[in-house]
DNA sequence: ATGAAAGCGCTAACAA
DNA sequence: TTGTTAGCGCTTTCAT
């Protein structure tokens, strides 16, 4: 049934070393020898012990992916980008969706976990991979990580993948007002995460640009949520000024603005341009289709952990990268 | 640095093999004796290896998810269930998304997953789970599974968790019918699922049931999205013999359909009343809101993970389980 | 109730 | 280039 390593090396009438040297892919092996080994193991069907391995080595071919998050479609899109890299270099990935807490509490669970299960390191993203403190901790368990934030100045610095929010959204805006829009409202999202805040940033430098004055009543604050762009909207529009055009802070709320919108009967985008930001299934869901800014999630995810592979295997080639998103105009904010 | 179960024998003054009978609560160790031991490992913070774990035991406590599904709500929340439940148990899981493949090569891989990683079993999801050969495969070679199915006649029989579809289907169809409309069309998702010709069936069985004859002009097939829904909604309007009602395989086809009755001018439900499947965030972010039946995942989740552990653990409690969605009525189908 | 010793299957020095 | 010999940290007989 079970075949180990003797077996195998038994029957390639070699050492259970040379065995081993050639499911390490080492270079010190003759070919003939080299090929006795190998057909022996498909003869035998032999599949190494990860749990022997991992012993022996004392580490683990398994990251973590540490998230909180009720974006199915974010962490899906992750996990797909995370998995993608891992496969094609014999790692595992295990999940874990943590409920908010403290920094300290976060860390403390962490650090038990990746002594437990011999970790080799985690993939972070908002709001943890945000938490200096607990970034730090992690840094001073020496515990592996990369952290995927939204650009904001200097956050963690190093191991860090970072998402251009501000620039992104200043283009989305800038998009807007060569469109002639003057009132432009902004949806604000929830702001535990830092990308609410760059992509304010964004919006409020593209208009000082231009040379048009931000005018605060034309920024709701919600959540991240269909029902709160819809809500968000729904007030601007209840403004003496009203805007002629709206930048939400992702596709969702823009579904949901556009949504309440055009229930009362307002043309988009003739009377009413909205632009939402992130490319999800949401932005092309709706009628007129929505401008946005891709957010590249799953690359995004395979250069972290790509990142973090290098890390772990001493290749240390410093992939310390930034990724800023793409104009995507359509429907919702240019006349047909 | 890292501290082993002798450090902790050494600590409490006792035998390593004491240590173990603790860590595993076995019953045989003097209350004083165990005290002991709990303090010492308190203070030097100790957690046991997992991999040496696996090792000596020849198994390991991480299960596998294996899933094949564009629907990122439907996938986060089987996580969701299948981690509440591992967590309780000490058990980990590591996802294993997949491509359609045949059910050789399915299998094929899943062995070597499974005698690689030592994987305590799977728990398995649409369509993988209803491929008879697969499952039959499985347990030939014994993996420890369970498998999720739409309650279609005995797929594979024992280790499953059932979701009766039809039962479901039948009562929203059922429901339409109750409101006077007798011309109701059916939106098919993609035939590859069970579940499919399982909703299908339901509402087929509902109409007999009423008197009503099927009119196979007023079934659509298309997938399991959005844009599928607003096509087939299309596609029904213009037959010469109109649906006043329409049955979506899904929240999302209905998502679709209603977007699209609504951009035809269609008042929803008045003219046109439209029914989903699923309950899922769709569900509330149209308007009017979609009749529909609560596919409750992240319970089916558990309760095949449940299943899962009991077996694999001996606890042989026979949760062979069975789950019928829960009609919700919504404004989509009755006027307020 | 507790302990000693022999693995679990592999890798890591070190030799040869 | 190849093999020998210790472990990695835990569980499991089998004693005591």
């Amino acid at each position: 049934m079970k075949v180990s390593i003797n077996d195998v090396a038994r029957r390639a009438e070699v050492s259970i070393k040379t065995v081993s040297r050639v499911i390490n892919n080492e270079p010190s092996v003759r070919a003939a020898t080299r090929q006795k080994v190998v057909s022996a193991i498909e003869e035998l069907g032999y599949q190494p012990n990860q749990a022997a391995r991992n012993l022996a080595r004392s580490r683990s071919y398994t990251i973590g992916f540490v998230y909180s998050n009720p974006n199915a479609y974010y962490v899906v899109s992750m996990q797909e980008g995370i998995i993608d890299v891992c496969q094609n270099s014999g790692y595992e990935v295990m999940i874990h969706p943590l409920p908010l807490q403290e920094q300290q509490a976060v860390a403390d669970y962490l650090e038990n976990l990746v002594t437990r299960t011999r970790l080799a390191g985690l993939v972070l993203t908002p709001p943890f991979s945000e938490m200096p403190e607990l970034l730090s901790n992690l840094d001073n368990r020496n515990i592996e990580y990369v952290a995927i934030q939204s650009s904001a100045p200097s956050l963690g610095g190093e191991r860090t993948v970072r998402v251009n929010d501000r620039a992104a959204a200043k283009n989305i805006t800038s998009h807007l007002i060569d469109q002639g829009h003057q009132q432009i409202g902004f949806l604000r999202g929830d702001p535990t995460h830092y990308a609410t805040q760059e992509r304010e940033a964004g919006y409020r430098e593209a208009l000082l640009d231009a040379h048009l004055t931000v005018d605060e009543s034309l920024i709701y604050s919600g959540q991240y949520s269909f029902e709160s762009g819809s809500e968000g909207v729904n007030q601007l529009l209840s403004n003496s000024k009203k805007p002629t055009a709206i930048f939400a802070s992702n596709d969702e709320m823009a579904a949901g603005a556009l949504f309440r919108a055009r229930l009362t009967g307002l043309e988009i985008p003739e009377q009413l341009a909205i632009a939402g930001f992130e490319n999800s299934p949401y932005a092309t869901q709706t009628w007129p289709q929505l401008t946005t800014a891709t957010l590249p999630v799953a690359d995004i995810a395979q250069l972290a952990t790509q990142q973090l592979l290098a890390r772990l295997s001493k290749r240390d080639n410093e992939l310390d990268s930034e990724v800023t998103p793409e104009l995507i105009i359509r429907g919702s904010t240019l006349p047909a």
